[in-house]
Formats: C-alpha cells, structure tokens, sequence
DNA sequence: CGCCCGATTGAGTCCGGTCAAGGCTTGTGG
DNA sequence: CCACAAGCCTTGACCGGACTCAATCGGGCG
C-alpha cells in the first residue's frame, strides 16, 4: 500500500519528507525520535495540490485516515438536517483535522466534511497503520490521544464562545485565536490574512454575515484592528483581549 | 499503586468487578476479552459514594485518570475568565468523562471541573496504566481512540445546537438525546427523571432558566411532553423529533 | 412552621436576525 | 480592453426571540 520509493503518478508525492517540512517541530514528526521518523514517513501519502473548494472527504464516507494541513487552509463541517452547512473548525498548517470519524457505532464514517479554503496540499495518514505505529511507539500513542484531547477542549473552547458571548466577543476572540496559531508558526501575530470569508466566519461563530461585518466596521472604528477586505491588522491587541475575555484556542 | 486485593479503606474499594456491572455491555470492558478483563479490573478503583455537589476533579487539577459513571449523574463544566461556569456534559452511567484532560501544552491539567448531580459513584481508570494496557491489548487503543472520536463527535453536535437553533429546538433536542441515554441503559425512554436543574439545562443550552421553564411549560401546553418538577413524560416523541430537527448524541 | 432555593410567570428591553439595496472585486468572454 | 455577471461585502431600516428585571409560588428540610 505503502511504498518507500518516490512516485510521481501525480496522486501522491513521496519525494517531500517530513524532515524537509518547516512544519515539522509543531506537526505529527514532534512526537517521534529521529530513529522512528522515517518509519512514520512511510506511512504518510501526500496528496497533489487542492484547489478552492475541493473536498478531502465528505460527509458520510468511510473513515481511513486522519489528516494534517501542510499549505494553505481548510474548513470542517457538517450538514444539519435542513442542509445547511456548520462550520466546526478552521485549520491551518501544521495542524491535523478528520478525528472525527472514530465515533460512530456502526461502522466508521465521517461526521464532517473537508473542504479546501484556498489552494492547499496536506498529508494523509491512515489510521490503522498509525494506530500499529502507535503500539510500537513510545510517545506516539500518548501524541494521539494528546491531538485528540486537544480537539475536544477546542470545541468546548468554542460552546463557551456561543453559548455565552456576544457578537463582538466571539469575532475578537477568534481574530487572537488566529493570532496565536499564525505566532505559533513563526508568522506574524499583528497583521495576517483570513482565509475564510466572511459569511464562514459567521457560520463558524452563530453569527449572520451582516453581523460578522458590522462588528469589523466597529472595531476598526474604535481603532483595535485595521480591516482591508481579508487583510487584518491587529491595532491593539489587549483591547481586544479584554474584550474577548480570554483567548480561543481553536478554530 | 494499584494493589489486586480488596481494600476496605473506605477510599477505594475493589470488592466490586466489572464483570458484576450491569453496565458492563456498554462500558470499558466492552472492548476487551474476558480473558482480559481481569488485567483491566486491576488497574480500576471503584470510589465511595459521592454526594451532591461534590467533586471528582477541578479545573486546573493534574490530569491523572479518566472515569466512567457507575451511578447516579454528573456534570462536567468548564469556568469563564469571568468565573460563571459552563457546562460541557452531563454523564449518565456507563459512560465515561475526564477524557479533556490530556490536551495542554505544558503539563496535563484537566480544563473542566467535574462535579455530581445527586448521590454518585464512578470508577477512577488511572491514565499512564491503561494508556500502557492499551499497548498490550488489541481493541482497546482503537475503544479508547473511539471514546474520544465520540467525543468530538458530541461537542460538535452541541455546536450545531448552539450555534444554528431556537430555545425550543435545542430543548426537544436535549430532551430525545436523554431518552436515547436511558433507552441504552434499558429504561424507559418515554418517562424519566431528569437528575439536573432547570438551571444546569440552561447553562448546558445557552439559554436562560427563565426560557427554559417557558419551553417546557410550551411544550406541555402542546401535549408534547408531560413536565412535573424534574420528572419527564415523552407523550408525542416524532412530534418532538420533529421540532428537533435532529437527535442530539452527546451530552 | 418558616427558611431557602428552585421553578414559574409576567412586563419590558435590546441584541442580533431578516429583508433590502447598493458597492466592490474578480474573472470571463466578446 | 472593456462589459457584464456573479460573488462577496457593506450599510440601513425594521422586527422579534430571548434576556433582564421583578414578583410569586412551591417544595424540601432543619
């Protein structure tokens, strides 16, 4: 299923290896000693390069891997029963997203789907092949349980967000949890780029688009941040703390 | 630390075996043989009652254990920065919480509090011991990754009703979520007690105990549901579904 | 019995949703 | 190169569901 060698089907690209990944300290490879690397890189596919609204995995479909962001960005959600969509997260490189699809009763599924905000490539690894690395693995077992956990005080991070705050809490908190993860990766904390639009970060947060853009307006007129269409600036960032009252993590 | 023999110590005690659990089918010892079963019990210690309001853990407490409910009910919760709490979970018998705990940076520390409804036991499933038993015995890394997956999947459920649904609709829902929980256990599903305050289903839902009350009292009107104090009737459960707009899994 | 806490009910307010209009950007094809 | 279409975003006016404030009721327990 796996083989070591590069191939260049146009399917899935070996040639690029962890070690060669920039986002290697913060993703998967941070929990193995070098001595194990290579046998964690045999297992992982790297897929060609995702454009806007490409799917990874829809919901519904059979759960076989989980996944991690290596370029670009992407959106989880989930279909209510009117068809609507609820975004569940947003996710950056470095980080991993698809955990979802353990839980069903019978037989595994996707809850959520996957789709790609803007051009982006990730890394997919299968499960049950991670799951026997994981047994023979001091730490790697420990690192999943820890992704996964991670997860879920991500999303109760966000139930907090909107069963409690405001509209101008939640959009200032998520703007300092976008903060963060682009800090994390050695960008800058003060002025990035969304990736979403508008109408997703309202879907993400309870919020209707008009909403989402009032509060823009009014915090780029009490001067905390500087709007230019997905171009933010974060003007003063423990203004804005305050007003979110404490930091997401997620997204 | 964990010793085979009983102990009467009035802490711990281990004169009870899964294998004597009613909850057994739908618990831990679900993803092991009964060859294995005793490798799992040995390392289970079973507490004392607890009263009402009284503490598994708090928030920011070491992250040690995971639980599984064995009697009675209880909530997990999380605090805001302004020291209201919000609640993440209720947890019936045969299910198991404490699962966030694993997820910070530094140092593992539980991020919610967990605290009994009424008069409770749980068994206490020390972490490094069954992280290290799920190593040697097949099914249970993939159960306890399957916990976890389920979960997320919960949270996110949660989600959706926070984010997209009416006061009534997160209530119908909350309400068939209970009545699938106890339909699991083997008990009514059409009649039972909920073991939480108006006030506990309104932090849980992002409402207010007033609206809470005005729901039930709405929905009673209807013939819809039967309230008396914290006894519930399910009188017109598709009629309910219906407003649901879709079961909730988690709680 | 009387206290206390939880639950209910009512009246009034407000935040965010709905509806509607218009502007801006992007991309495509003539 | 320009025209037009299609999204996306912004802004305004209005409305309504849930929150707030307040009073009352009721049940459990010392």
């Amino acid at each position: 299923m796996a083989s070591i060698s590069p191939s260049e089907d146009g399917l899935t690209h070996r040639e690029a290896h962890c070690e060669d990944c920039s986002l290697s300290p913060i993703c998967l490879p941070m929990a193995v000693s070098d001595a194990d690397l290579h046998r964690l890189e045999n297992i992982i596919e790297r897929g060609r390069p995702l454009q806007r609204g490409e799917h990874v995995f829809r919901s519904g479909t059979p759960f076989e891997s989980i996944y991690a962001v290596r370029s670009g960005a992407l959106k989880t959600y989930r279909l209510t029963p009117e068809g609507d969509e609820q975004i569940m997260g947003f996710h950056l490189p470095g980080e991993m997203f698809g955990l979802g699809g353990l839980g069903g009763h019978s037989g595994e599924t996707h809850p959520n789907a996957a789709v790609a905000l803007e051009t982006s490539t990730v890394c997919e690894v299968p499960f049950d092949l991670i799951e026997g690395l994981a047994i023979e693995i001091p730490g790697l077992q420990r690192h999943l349980f820890k992704i996964m956990s991670r997860e879920i005080s991500a999303d109760e991070q966000l139930l907090v967000l909107l069963s409690k705050r405001s509209a101008e809490e939640r959009i200032a908190a998520l703007l300092l949890g976008l903060a963060a993860r682009f800090r994390r990766r050695n960008l800058s904390a003060t002025r990035f780029r969304l990736p979403m639009s508008r109408g997703d970060i309202g879907n993400y947060l309870g919020l209707v688009v008009e909403t989402v853009s009032r509060v823009f307006t009014r915090l780029q007129a009490q001067g905390l941040i500087e709007v230019d269409g997905k171009e933010i600036s974060i003007l003063d960032p423990s203004a804005l703390s305050t007003i979110a009252g404490s930091e997401i993590e997620g997204g």
